[in-house]
DNA sequence: TTGTATTTTAAACAAATGATTAAAATATTC
DNA sequence: GAATATTTTAATCATTTGTTTAAAATACAA
């Protein structure tokens, strides 16, 4: 129950290539990803990976959706929720997102990089108009009907996803370790309520 | 004078590779660039690229280290300039900074996605410590010794360059154009200062 | 146990890819 | 203008890479 990477040995060979593809396709991307790569991850046979998955195209979809899902899925439910107020949305909001990132801190610059270096193939798959046309985003219009509600939203994304995108140019340089990064980031859940809430009031 | 376009194919061969080097590279990221794509755009024979650059790998290294440069070089004197207050120096950068990135969209993606695919190989190159221990952070030190400076940073920077990076995943969904886009980070200049003043007024 | 279906393996293939070579074309020098 | 140096070209090479194949191993059903 408590060593999930040693019980991955008694994984259906199916799932083990799922598991090792998601680990070098985070890592690498999709370009450089090699399928002898995550066949060796995998520990298994290179044609099995064929055998299972058809091709390494296919493997790479079923992933990327499944880690679309979990980058957006989180998202409409907390900012459309009808029972909650602006400032409710936004703490939930930050709070959740955090901590779901912080279980997948790789998971907003693999999706960001893929999506951009192969728009057409993911466009019509992304549920942003939920988010743009969020509930949120209207109750944040009604109390600041003189600026783009937009500027709020990307600012409220922006604080809880920027972070994690910057993450690895600052552990490359040497500045930051995961132990403070890790503790920023909880700060960060009562903070950006704050900062919301006083940049709604500006004049 | 008004078409650069055109104009490139008065370039030297070794600038024409380069300026196609740039925009392949840009757009599709290293790994899933071919030389002869470069070749192919550049009009001229595959083997020049070998020629002029000795590998794909020189040739990127080259164009990396540019935009490096360009993507970091603005900032450090920015926020450490010894005779701005801090309220100046966040207006300047954010005003500067989005003129920058407007210029050169693909920018911030770019460099985030090579330097973590790649991140043993550029980390030295990185002059983080410049604006991570900028005059700017003492500054905000000053200001709100309760709260760790590298927020204010972190939200600085987010609010500047976030809008860049969520920019294709924007329009491939559809939701944003061009347009808005540039009137949106138009109207940023001048929000982000009041957004940061009133973030460090919080209590 | 025998026969059948499923899974795994080693080997190989065809296409793609980064790079090199040797000759041809062009520019430069004296 | 001949000799030399530089640049460009077409062809080719050696690897790499995604995928397939056919046989071997294993699991399953009767």
């Amino acid at each position: 129950m408590a060593k999930k990477k040693l019980a991955e040995v008694d994984l259906s060979t199916e799932e083990k290539i799922k598991e090792a593809a998601k680990r070098v396709f985070m890592k690498k991307g999709y370009a450089a990803t090699r399928t002898r790569d995550i066949a060796e991850e995998a520990g298994i046979n290179l044609a099995l990976l064929n055998y299972y998955f058809r091709s390494k195209e296919k493997l790479f979809d079923l992933i990327m959706f499944e880690k679309l899902e979990k980058f957006f899925g989180a998202v409409a439910p907390i900012l459309n929720n009808s029972a909650t107020t602006l400032e409710q949305k936004v703490t939930l909001f930050s709070s959740n997102y955090i901590d779901l990132l912080t279980e997948n801190p790789e998971l907003p610059l693999f999706i960001l990089s893929e999506v951009r270096y192969n728009p057409e193939r993911f466009a019509h798959k992304l549920p942003l108009s939920k988010i743009a046309d969020s509930l949120l985003v209207r109750q944040i219009h009604e109390k600041r009907p003189d600026i783009n509600p937009l500027h709020f939203l990307m600012n409220l994304l922006g604080m809880s996803v920027f972070p994690f995108i910057m993450k690895p140019i600052f552990q490359a340089a040497g500045i930051l370790n995961e132990k403070t990064f890790l503790s920023r980031m909880e700060e960060r859940k009562v903070l950006i309520p704050k900062w919301i809430n006083a940049m709604l009031k500006t004049r």
